[in-house]
DNA sequence: TCAAACGATTAGTTAAGCTAATTATAGGAG
DNA sequence: CTCCTATAATTAGCTTAACTAATCGTTTGA
């Protein structure tokens, strides 16, 4: 493909990515938590145990409003906070079992509601889409 | 495709998603604007012009914060907001020529981030990615 | 051993979210 | 034509989320 193209295609990628999280966004008000907190138990889900300092540039915060936000998850029975034993100035965020739940089931939320808007197009289509979601995979990590 | 297929792509989908959105957001300290702005501004560069009703459920938000994100825009040149003429309740916001040049040089930036990834795959992958991104915006739309 | 560096939190400000109340305009019933 | 109700936006007042600067504890190396 040629710069053209591909700059077409990042366009086109750029925008239908802002139109589908903010489709699925819809659901997150049945959580019960603010997107911020929401969106840090998820990096602390799937990455975690981590520091204050890592799931900050993880969110692209700084770390007085990433404090915050965990003090928030704490208190809501969603996550610890407990120091590092090898360094005690740091201290290591994790989920509790109820965080994962909840952000569990509001994945599937979302997910089922992509899963209605991929009917929409037919199966042959649907593989191909499958296939690109693989590329860009690789494209993101 | 089965549905448990379906499934499996619908969450590696969002995953990705999340990634590359996530990706691209650090561009955008460059514009020297806060999220929750240049945010509101797209839909009125693309939308415009529009009442405060729409552009608040446009962005999920409720009106008074809505009005003031709109009061925010203004008082930095980059939008307007006049009565409409047949009804003088609402109002008409529309983004001037520099909040629409903002707005573009913002997405210039993180679409040349996206391109530099997209050099990662395969030019064959590249075309099977780009017919992709037509199949996601039938899903989005 | 102690001074400097480092990691997290606290203090204090502004912006972003909400609900409830207010202002201004529109529109319809009598 | 008048008023009452509904509608659109804003204002008031709150909590949460963002920032920088300052502080507190801990670590580490000269």
């Amino acid at each position: 493909m040629n710069e053209r193209q591909i700059q077409d295609m990042a366009t086109g990628l750029h925008a239908a990515s802002i139109r589908l999280l903010r489709l699925l966004r819809r659901e997150d008000q049945a959580s019960g938590i603010s997107g911020p907190r929401l969106s840090a138990l998820s990096v602390i889900v799937f990455a975690g145990p981590l520091s204050l300092a890592e799931l900050a540039a993880a969110e692209q915060v700084k770390p007085p409003t990433m404090s915050r936000i965990v003090e928030g998850l704490v208190q809501a029975g969603l996550a610890t906070r407990e120091p590092d034993p090898a360094n005690r100035r740091m201290v290591r965020i994790s989920a509790t079992s109820e965080g994962k739940r909840l952000l569990e089931a509001g994945r599937e939320r979302r997910v089922r509601v992509l899963v209605q808007r991929l009917h929409r197009i037919a199966d042959s289509e649907q593989r191909a889409l499958a296939r690109a979601v693989e590329l860009l995979e690789r494209v993101v990590r």
